[in-house]
DNA sequence: TTAAGAGTGTCACAAATGTTACACTTTCAG
DNA sequence: CTGAAAGTGTAACATTTGTGACACTCTTAA
């Protein structure tokens, strides 16, 4: 019945009996979603893991003057809020909303607990998903703490790009990417022409062309 | 032994005698630091868990322009880089250097695993550990979002304040606040003067006054 | 096929912050 | 007590980014 769970990183490791099998051992329920639904408030309590199992998903922040900057996308099988479940602070960070419709499993804390207990390969792989929100999240912190826009493009870049590779596809539109780097949308085109002026970059539709790679490690390296 | 351990979150729960049990049953040792040293780099793998017994460190980010941004201050007992023991990416996010003399406890990861294994209360307590650092990291990110100085001020500002209470007892220079909040320092000493100008604040040696309550909250409402 | 909506490039101007510099004050070790 | 080091207030100026506006392109659903 969920097949998809096979790959996701709670369950790595388990067979598709044994997933069922822990499963079915707890409560659980499927919850449908349509696009655009927010599926939680930033402030809200976490009170049940939830894993997407079809879909795509979005946290964004949301400031008092209404910008919004967006964290991360969730695609299946992620869980959601992983590492917001325990701890002294268990309420949402941001607000999820649907980028599509889908569906996701869900289970309460308390039988979340139980799962958890029940099966050490899970308790194991759990305490690697929170460690990697961590460090996504602190991943995420050097990246704000970028000064310039043009910084945050050759960092962003670079980190996308594939070895061996000089053209970086893009996932999002400028508009997503200005969310993502916290500035206004209009200040990142500028920032773009000019790297273009500079022939660093070639900025195509959905895809950028790396001109010079040298000058562009070197915005990073001095 | 260990005495201050008695009220260290990860062996929250447990009395010393089991804690020294504990311990003894796996190997570790104690490091010794002196003030200034560094004693971890940003990039290095992590590969022992350590917690803090005397003294007090700190971890900040430097940016490849040589701008540091202060993440935290680590104060006995808490653990250091917990969240970057297991995971996709156990390095350090941070330089880890000393802010004073003092000595830590350090065991190794494989070591570490067998004691998390070993008694159930320590892992549910590290758990809630690695959870609170997720939830630490995602509230600096909600602050380093904040758009303008004077938000930042007005959102420490209203975090350090005690209910009940109109001011806010400073434990770092403006030097020391400058780098937290990822600003210029004197950026930061005109926005404190403009906010004195508008009886905001009072800001004074070491202590804060707040003037206008509802009018800082109102930076941050609108 | 076409109209509507979303995305993009660009501009002039405003606002915020960084940079560099210097004088002054405070702290603290010797 | 004193000198050095660290911290603070402030200024002029340079840079960067945001804002609001508009025209244009692309995509897509009716």
């Amino acid at each position: 019945m969920f097949e998809v769970l096979k790959s996701s990183p709670l369950f790595s490791g388990l067979d598709n009996i044994e997933i069922n099998a822990l499963i079915d051992n707890v409560l659980h329920q499927i919850r449908n979603f349509a696009n655009k639904e927010v599926l939680a408030y930033s402030g809200e309590k976490v009170e049940r893991a939830m894993i997407l199992l079809e879909g795509k998903l979005q946290g964004e922040m949301i400031d008092f003057a209404g910008n919004s900057l967006k964290i991360e996308e969730i695609d299946p099988p992620q869980m959601v809020a992983a590492a917001f479940l325990y701890g002294p602070q268990s309420v949402f960070p941001v607000n999820l909303s649907a980028l599509s419709d889908g569906k996701m499993l869900i289970i309460f804390k308390k039988d979340f607990t139980q799962l958890l207990s029940s099966d050490h390969r899970v308790l194991n792989n759990y305490l690697n998903i929170v460690s990697g929100k961590a460090q996504f999240l602190s991943r995420k912190i050097t990246f704000l703490s970028f000064k310039t826009i043009k910084e945050k493009i050759a960092y962003y870049l670079l980190n996308h790009l594939k070895t061996g590779s000089l053209v970086v596809t893009l996932y999002q539109s400028q508009k997503g990417l200005a969310e993502m780097f916290g500035v206004a949308r209009p200040s990142l085109a500028r920032t773009i022409g000019e790297m273009e002026d500079e022939q660093l970059i070639r900025w195509e539709r959905n895809q950028v062309v790396i001109l010079n790679l040298k000058l562009l490690q070197a915005i990073l390296g001095k």
